[in-house]
DNA sequence: GTTAGATGATTAATATATTAAATAATCAAC
DNA sequence: GTTGATTATTTAATATATTAATCATCTAAC
């Protein structure tokens, strides 16, 4: 039978854990957690999102993000607002704090991105990228 | 600058959600968490495991383990002994129980990974498996 | 205009992740 | 044989993941 350590799933898990080892320094010194960085950086890319866009993109489900963006609206890292047109939705955005803080070190995150880049390989790196886009649009 | 989307954690991410969902069905059939089958994969290949070994295998962290096998442990999936010749280390194998429900339902993950192999292609899934080991391999 | 069903967000309950600290046992040096 | 540092595990505190259920709003059909 096919052995424990032959599973793509744990594969992708310690893949991602020496990936974002490179990380974690950074976003302890800046008491962000890793998803908190990633709802940061989409809406920093996207202006403004609505709450399922955000959880879409960043791909965190909506019961988990309701709770990161509590936490983040109390650092006033995050505003909200209600859309007057569906009063269901609600519209997120960065403060002028957090959009200070992103352009401040997100030249640090992108150094040591490049490093890591460096030390996998370039090509390789093209090429592993692509087939991680291809394995996500398997379907069961 | 480099775009949201252009993240190799959350690319990673992506793609082990994709995986995952091959086989979430299966786990919620047989009532297990996606964690506590790896442990029980891991302990019917490896045998008893000390706590740590089997953290390290798993990618799981000494803290989250404790509470696993805690769970694991009450559900008559897993048996703690302590070692004799070192009071602190804990040794931890499978039930029989746990041993008869591995045989009865892996036969069943083996053809949905063989399926997801399958569509993704063989060769590809070498060289995606190779890339994935080399990641796990760059330190920061 | 009402109503049944669909949708977006939240709440609740439980499981896991992460970091720091505590505990207990071992080991190394003296 | 003590002491001090190290190691394996657990506890504590907080954050996130997952599933189910709730709540409010909207939409479509009547």
């Amino acid at each position: 039978m096919r052995k424990f350590d032959d599973s793509l799933p744990l594969k992708l898990l310690k893949a991602r854990e020496a990936a974002l080892n490179h990380f974690r320094p950074l976003l302890k010194e800046i008491s962000l957690t890793e998803q908190q960085w990633r709802i940061i950086r989409a809406l920093n890319e996207f202006g403004a999102l609505e709450s399922k866009q955000l959880a879409e993109c960043c791909c965190i489900l909506s019961p988990s993000l309701t709770g990161i963006i509590a936490r983040l609206e109390q650092q006033n890292f995050i505003q909200r607002q209600k859309s007057r047109e569906d009063k269901r939705r609600v519209l997120l955005s960065l403060t002028d704090h957090a959009q200070k803080v992103f352009d401040d070190v997100s030249p640090r995150f992108e150094e040591r991105y490049r490093k890591m880049t460096e030390q996998f390989g370039q090509e390789k790196m093209e090429e592993f990228k692509e087939l991680l886009e291809l394995m996500a649009t398997v379907k069961p």
